[in-house]
DNA sequence: AAAAAAC
């Protein structure tokens, strides 16, 4: 269902003569064989074979940037995501600045509120961290620290023109109109005082039609890619509804078996941390309570958590279903569920799992519960889950800010496999001349194995680069050092994993290297999606031209349901494969170097 | 083929 690296060049062959032609017509003109548009890139397992042997010496290196040091322009969600981030991120690390700064305690639902995260901390002792233990620490505590941080950067524009023309698409019947202010629906004070601490200004596209959506108590399955405030637009309905009802009775039977009501899932430990901290956020002095659970950390702090009692649990499936199998936790009050980044968990091999969860525990049937179903894609597999998770849905495609057609600026170079660590290094110190702004020009670099990140991680760090790295065989606190190190720029440099691929959201990331290029195009787009962030855009000015308007034939992923009655496609035709995010590649046409003065192709 | 995820 995929799409292929290879479709991928050929199809930005299009939209992106500049970059993508010159990789088509290197592989065409060079190698001449059978398969033309076949990307240059060989897997490691690849390499070396004599059928292969004309891709043998090629190894691509893409670098698509965000060419320069932080825009000046902003975009609105940098209330969403930058400046999110920069406390989120403030709020694992550093959690001193006493909460004084906020706002009296609120009356909320439930009273006063247990102490958020305060256990966490002790197997990975956060410099700083939480000891307070008797009142909800502050998530907001670092905010004013960190926008001073950036300021005259992040506060002289908000970028809502990029908002403006981004293509939506609904279908279903009886849609809520999208609403064009927070103010427009009743949240609650408690919420809606939480979302002026965030600075969230204005709604984003998503959160305009998902929030009504939600509040309206109708299923969602929705493509939009995290970044464009997808986790306020399934975070605010859950929050606003549960204040707006009725406590359950609290099972007064002194069981430790704790029963959230709302229920949200994704695919790594990163994401479920992110997703935590700012959904912490959201719920702060409401009375709702918002507990991670999640593998390679231990189990004991997470049941202290659940013990004290929950709302809101993010998770990931294998730690949930520990959970649930251990009879910690029960499934029976859920009345929200979220999905997040649905098709990477399928990728993952998580139906398994998320089908027990879903439909094998204690879980009230769809219709009883709301659900909310999150993915970029929409093959088969997500289909026929949309179909037993969701009741009466609303499907809903929104486009993306900062997508690899308009705000990050993307240059392929063929470098020799032999070459491309020096090639590296060039475009590093490139970069570093490029930081004008300070010590939060963040340097992303993708790698195809663990092995690999691990190899140049400590070929950089020999080599005089600050580079630290993430990976699935490192240990969950090593990955989150390297995450915070990172993050705060003490290491700008990261070498990762797709395990870094999606979803997380790392605010000032101005470049990101594809050492080794990605598999698909669907990783590929959400690797590169790690930069150009909310809305921001790159080097050289390009945001706003090129944009796709209204929406072509690829924009957005496609409500299944049309096509059955249509009698045409019926299976899968049409809506698989990477569509869903707004257009295709190429994007702004400005290669914004890395000062090296190369030229886009070494080919010539 | 690799990556991710529970103990």
């Amino acid at each position: 269902m995929r799409s292929s690296w290879a479709d991928s060049v050929a199809n930005a062959e299009e939209s992106a003569p500049a970059t993508a032609a010159a990789a088509a017509n290197g592989s065409v003109a060079t190698h001449g064989n059978s398969r033309p548009t076949r990307s240059s890139y060989v897997p490691p397992h690849l390499r070396g074979r004599p059928a292969g042997a004309s891709f043998d010496t090629q190894a691509g290196l893409v670098a698509p940037a965000q060419g320069g040091p932080l825009p000046s322009a902003v975009a609105q969600p940098s209330g969403q995501g930058a400046a999110v981030g920069g406390p989120r991120w403030a709020g694992i690390v550093n959690g001193s600045g006493g909460g004084g700064s906020v706002g009296a305690p609120r009356q909320g639902y439930g009273g006063g509120g247990g102490g958020g995260a305060e256990g966490r901390g002790a197997w990975n002792s956060r410099p700083g961290g939480w000891d307070r233990r008797d009142r909800e620490p502050d998530p907001f505590a670092k905010a004013e620290a960190e926008e001073v941080d950036f300021e005259g950067q992040e506060n002289t524009g908000i970028n809502f023109d990029a908002y403006e023309d981004i293509p939506v698409e609904t279908s279903g019947h009886d849609v809520p109109a999208p609403v064009n202010t927070f103010a427009e629906i009743d949240l609650g004070d408690a919420l809606n005082e939480n979302i002026r601490r965030c600075k969230y200004v204005k709604p984003t596209p998503v959160q305009r039609y998902a929030i009504p959506i939600s509040i309206a108590g109708r299923d969602l399955m929705a493509c939009a890619q995290t970044g464009s405030g997808k986790t306020a637009a399934f975070c605010f309905p859950i929050i606003s509804g549960i204040l707006k009802s009725t406590r359950p009775q609290q099972r007064s039977r002194s069981t430790r078996t704790a029963c959230p009501l709302a229920l949200i899932l994704s695919p790594t430990r990163e994401l479920s941390v992110q997703i935590h901290e700012e959904a912490r956020k959201f719920a702060y002095q409401t009375g709702v309570r918002v507990v991670v659970a999640y593998g390679g950390a231990p189990i004991t702090n997470q049941l202290r958590e659940l013990e004290r009692g929950v709302e809101i649990l993010v998770a990931t499936p294998g730690r949930l279903m520990d959970l649930l199998e251990r009879a910690r936790v029960s499934l029976q009050m859920i009345r929200y569920l979220a999905l997040d980044e649905a098709d990477r968990m399928l990728d993952m091999g998580f139906e398994p799992q998320i089908r027990k969860i879903v439909e094998g525990m204690d879980m009230p049937q769809r219709g009883e519960r709301q659900t909310m179903l999150f993915s970029a894609t929409f093959p088969k597999e997500i289909q026929r889950m949309a179909a037993d998770f969701l009741a009466d849905y609303i499907f809903l495609a929104v486009g993306r800010v900062g997508s690899s057609t308009d705000l990050i600026a993307q240059r392929v170079e063929f470098v020799l496999d032999s070459d491309k660590r020096s090639y590296l290094m060039d475009l590093l110190h490139a970069q570093k001349a490029n930081e004008t702004h300070g010590k939060h020009a963040l340097t992303l670099v993708f790698v195809e194995t663990k092995r690999g990140a691990d190899a140049l991680e400590d070929w950089l760090f020999r080599n005089g680069f600050p580079a630290t790295s993430i990976h699935g065989d490192r240990t969950q606190q090593e990955r989150e050092h390297a995450l915070r190190s990172f993050k705060s720029g003490a290491t700008p440099i990261l070498v990762a994993t797709d395990v870094a691929a999606r979803g997380l959201d790392i605010p000032h990331v101005a470049h990101v290297i594809n050492f080794d290029l990605p598999n698909d195009i669907d990783d590929y787009v959400h690797r590169i999606g790690r930069t150009g962030r909310a809305g921001k855009s790159g080097y050289g000015g390009g945001g706003g031209r090129n944009r796709r308007q209204g929406g072509g034939a690829r924009f957005g992923g496609r409500d299944f349901r049309r096509d059955r009655g249509s009698g045409g496609g019926g299976g899968g035709g049409g809506y698989g494969g990477s569509s869903g995010y707004g257009g295709g590649y190429g994007g702004s046409g400005s290669s914004s170097g890395y000062g090296g003065g190369q030229s886009m192709s070494s080919w010539d």
